[in-house]
DNA sequence: GCTTGCGCCTGAATGC
DNA sequence: TGCATTCAGGCGCAAG
């Protein structure tokens, strides 16, 4: 699924090949996929044809494309999202949700297997969508501040990796980034956020930039001309993960078998020496 | 106000 | 073999 390095490799596509054209057509094949643009799929399509796209932005794993209009197409690639820049004479790939025609001989294709993806048109919402102004900045953020992330999270009564998780106190971090930040930082998932030291929350902030500087580092460079692909199931990122799905397999520090805990009805991965439970979980 | 849990969705993997 | 169930995940929203 798309992470937020993976997000960030689709906005730098957009940016080489969608920013400056104009939106001549679209078609939305699945209404399903335009399902928070509550004004429905005929008006989605009249608020973009016509109008150019002027930038390529993100928050998290928001993408927005303000418009020369002032307003704004917001994109979420949800679980299986991707954003395909290719020529309509391609054959249309199965699970094309929304299409935009661009001029020139160039189609930018919004496929989604799962439609936990979509987008909207946010009114005015060039600078920053109203609809996405809660999402907290991502530590890959000039502007990421860690005093005021710190101090948030000693306010919370909850587990860190559910902190992690909530995007109004940091975006970006999924399920998969958030193991493998507490593997790095050396924490528990079930530790009390009130009670992690400065330097605990410090750390885990440095890990989770890493790893995703690390991926988006690889991700870089696998970049097509012809195809803003974003498929992390395909490959795009070799990532070299050392905690999550590596149930049963070695810990790479200590060599304890990293074990799998459920978690919120889905998973944890964690190393049972390096990150012990709390006596007071939450 | 804050925290927690559900439902959305498809297809691969697993179970009987 | 074939059908049914489980699992994966981000995010908005409702409930506690």
């Amino acid at each position: 699924m798309p992470e937020l390095p993976e997000v960030e490799v689709v906005r730098l596509g957009l940016v080489d090949y969608v920013v400056g054209r104009t939106i001549v057509d679209a078609v939305v094949h699945d209404i399903r996929s335009v399902r928070r643009h509550l004004a429905g799929p005929h008006d989605f399509l009249a608020q973009v044809i016509g109008s150019t796209v002027v930038g390529a932005r993100r928050r998290g794993k928001y993408l927005w494309l303000p418009l020369d209009s002032g307003d704004a197409i917001v994109v979420h690639l949800g679980m299986s999202g991707q954003m395909l820049v290719q020529a309509p004479s391609v054959a249309a790939p199965k699970h094309l949700r929304i299409s935009f025609a661009l001029g020139d001989g160039v189609e930018l294709r919004f496929v989604d297997q799962r439609i936990f993806g979509g987008m909207f048109v946010s009114p005015a919402g060039a600078e920053l969508p109203a609809e996405i102004a809660h999402i907290a900045r991502d530590p890959l953020d000039p502007a990421f501040d860690r005093d005021d992330f710190a101090s948030r999270i000693k306010r919370r009564k909850t587990g860190i990796k559910r902190a992690l998780l909530d995007q109004t106190l940091i975006s970006g971090v999924g399920n998969i980034y958030a193991d493998e930040s507490l593997w790095r930082s050396k924490l528990h998932f079930a530790r009390p956020t009130e009670k992690l030291r400065r330097v605990e929350i410090d750390r885990v902030v440095v890990a989770a930039t890493d790893v995703m500087t690390e991926a988006l580092a690889q991700g870089g460079t696998s970049f097509d001309a012809l195809y803003v692909n974003v498929n992390g199931q395909s490959g795009c990122f070799d990532r070299s993960l050392d905690a999550y799905g590596q149930e049963g397999l070695p810990c790479v520090r200590c060599g304890t078998l990293i074990r799998r805990d459920p978690f919120m009805n889905r998973s944890s991965y964690s190393c049972p020496v390096c990150q012990p439970r709390p006596r007071h979980p939450r």
